[in-house]
RNA sequence: GGGCGUGUGCCCGAGUGGUUAAAGGGGACGGGCUGUAAACCCGUUGGCUUUGCCUACCUAGGUUCGAAUCCUAGCGCGCCCA
């Protein structure tokens, strides 16, 4: 096992505060493994690297020897977590619940260590609670500590409602780590919030409380936004190789060196160093981005898939070839009366626009080529022969073959 | 329950009777440049085999030669009063 000290750095890497670090550090020291705590609600069943920011540090936990429970929040998720929402959340069913938590699964043990971790449905304590309990739990908040947090508090004030089962959530959070009795809990920075509800609580049933250890937000892939599914910026743990790989490389530079904290598996020495580099000028950003997406598609796929979906990538946007497996589309070439076949059409029915007219217009831009060879403006007719067993291109990565 | 206001294209937002498929901005997409990205420049951004036709400014009716623009009702949103 490495220092307490020396594992405190790799835990900081990327962390947006831990509430108190000298517990965690003291915590360390006694050289037996803690347990770490992270709760998720089962109510997006895809996840993306955003998602699997704290999984990632949990893995880096469980490399420094440490043991994780992952909490399926299937009893919180009756009540929805109203963290950063400005108003109610609808409530899931039973069913949902269910194959999201078993789909978020399945996708976490990518990044876990299945043999440290536990996973528990905290519904197999929530439903065990009888009204004594949770009275008994609840007495333990006040109203106006609950009202303290951001959201509930520009709610209450806006006049908007706050149903009476959302106080409850953070009480809920909290149960489970004195449950589970965890050393460490993590979180999003907007969690923050129910992380020391969990610490107060273990503190006043005798507990030693949890250190709260939160990480920052991963903006997506245009550098702006979180990442989420919504905006259309996300990378998803189940995207092709080849996908992975170009959507890495097309975050902004800036963000690499966050990405190479909060996304990869590299070691955080290696990052430090990385980032030096960067800021020297010693290191090309081209090279370290590379190196980023080939480490990231390395984590969820292989080392082979990453080289092979580097050298797709290389051969699309360097070389400007067309790649292997391009999808391919069987299209009607029977010629109308001038002999000609409608382009623009054909390219709506393969998938390249999506209407006929955005293809006119993509022609006119420029924007397509058969194989390879730009196609001139106005010139939505073609001879089919020139169509027939051809790939029709475009942009840069948009490929269909015609059969 | 009453009063007032508001509803425009992916989003924001101009337009209050007539070349308005609808200014401007954002986003997105395409081209150039590049390192793949950013920045910058250019173009496109309802549908249709496009010198044209069709459908569109919350919905349904109405006024008018002509409506996103005026009227009526409904729906959504906002504010005020009870």
């Amino acid at each position: 096992m490495l220092s307490a000290e020396e594992q405190l750095h790799i835990i900081s890497s990327g962390a947006a505060q831990i509430v108190p670090e000298s517990a965690l550090l003291e915590k360390l020291k006694r050289g037996v493994p803690l347990n770490i705590k992270l709760g998720v609600d089962p109510t997006a069943p895809d996840i993306h690297l955003g998602h699997a920011v704290p999984l990632r540090k949990l893995r880096q936990f469980q490399d420094l020897g440490h043991e994780v429970t992952l909490i399926i929040g299937d009893g919180t998720a009756l009540i929805g977590d109203p963290s950063g929402r400005n108003s109610t959340r609808p409530q899931l069913t039973p069913e949902q619940i269910k194959i999201n938590a078993q789909t978020y699964v399945d996708q976490a043990f990518k990044v876990l260590d299945p043999k440290k971790t536990t996973l528990r449905y905290n519904s197999e304590w929530l439903m065990e609670l009888d009204m004594e309990g949770l009275l008994k739990l609840t007495a333990n908040f006040t109203v106006a500590r609950i009202l303290e947090r951001d959201d509930f508090h520009n709610r209450y004030t806006s006049g908007q409602s706050i149903s009476l089962h959302e106080f409850l959530y953070p009480v809920m959070q909290a149960y489970d780590s004195v449950v589970i009795k965890a050393d460490v809990e993590l979180g999003g920075t907007d969690q923050l919030f129910n992380l020391l509800a969990g610490r107060e609580l273990m503190e006043k049933m005798g507990m030693e409380p949890q250190v709260c250890l939160t990480l920052p937000l991963l903006e997506g892939t245009d550098g702006e936004k979180k990442m989420s599914k919504s905006y259309g910026n996300y990378i998803g743990l189940t995207d092709e190789p080849a996908d992975m790989f170009g959507k890495v490389m097309s975050i902004p530079d800036e963000l690499m060196v966050k990405y190479y904290r909060l996304a990869s598996t590299a070691d955080v020495t290696e990052i430090d160093e990385i980032e030096a580099g960067l800021a020297s000028d010693s290191l090309h950003p081209n090279k370290v981005k590379r190196a980023l997406a080939r480490n990231i598609v390395a984590a969820y796929y292989d080392e082979v898939a990453a080289a092979q979906a580097e050298e797709a990538f290389d051969k699309v946007f360097k070389q400007h070839e067309i790649p292997e497996d391009i999808p391919e589309f069987e299209a009607d070439l029977t010629p109308n009366d001038d002999g000609l076949v409608y382009l623009a059409k054909i390219m709506n029915d393969a998938g390249l626009a999506q209407s006929a007219g955005e293809a006119r217009r993509l022609i006119d831009g420029g924007g397509v080529k058969i194989n390879g060879e730009a196609v001139q403006a106005k010139t939505y007719n073609v001879d089919p022969s020139l169509l027939r067993d051809a790939v029709v291109q475009v942009g840069k990565r948009k490929f269909v073959k015609l059969v």
